[in-house]
DNA sequence: CAGTTACATGCGATTTTTCACATATGTTAT
DNA sequence: ATAACATATGTGAAAAATCGCATGTAACTG
């Protein structure tokens, strides 16, 4: 993992909060990151590709929907980087995250 | 420090080894970041720059010289991204690195 | 099977970032 | 004051990243 590389893909803000969101909620799929996020589906699933080819995230699907989680194979270094940063930038995340939490403990599931 | 300002400001090769070089090196001048990263003078000094204004570094003319170190009052958390990127990085900018010091080292210096 | 839902991607347009070259500013030496 | 050296910045061009819209693919549903 080049740390510039990896930089680069956290120099976003849809993919910086979508890893910060995956980090807290340990995994999420699209149409979680869509609605907590505010933002139009090819827009979420092309940063989410990004951030899954150059091997921040894994992928995994389940029958329709699929599945984002932080790479288990992701240098200790850069995970390390993820989790500091977000436990020292909630208010970055924080509104984001509560809508992606009601929407996963509510009945009416978004997805 | 917004983060992902902060990662934007680390997502460029120039910026990235500029920083990792000040942080190992405590601090260092215009002229010392050109040699060691073999870069002209106007990019070298237009990324630092960038990094002086976002508050990375802070910025310390002695003389006809400026010298860069990492700014003291940077948030803990990011001087913790840049220093667990450091220490498990050094093939990034070891060679660089190498070239920094022992030109900090010699008589005849590169200033 | 056709229809629906969830997600991915091709592609051209727009925006942002980076660059190279010229030039300006600040400091020291003569 | 003039010259030389170190650094900063104005500016337009080139390159890269991002976006919006349309369309494609995969899995479930009836």
């Amino acid at each position: 993992m080049n740390p510039c590389k990896f930089y680069k893909c956290l120099a976003d803000d849809t993919r910086l909060k979508s890893i910060m969101l995956i980090q807290q909620a340990d995994e999420a799929c699209v149409c979680d990151l869509m609605a907590a996020l505010e933002l139009d589906q090819p827009k979420t699933s092309r940063h989410l590709a990004e951030l899954r080819k150059c091997g921040i995230l894994q992928d995994d699907r389940r029958g329709k929907w699929v599945y984002y989680r932080l790479h288990p194979e992701l240098p200790e270094w850069a995970k390390s980087v993820i989790n500091e940063t977000a436990q020292h930038n909630k208010d970055y995340y924080q509104a984001a995250l509560d809508k992606l939490l009601s929407c996963k403990l509510s009945a009416n599931n978004c997805c």
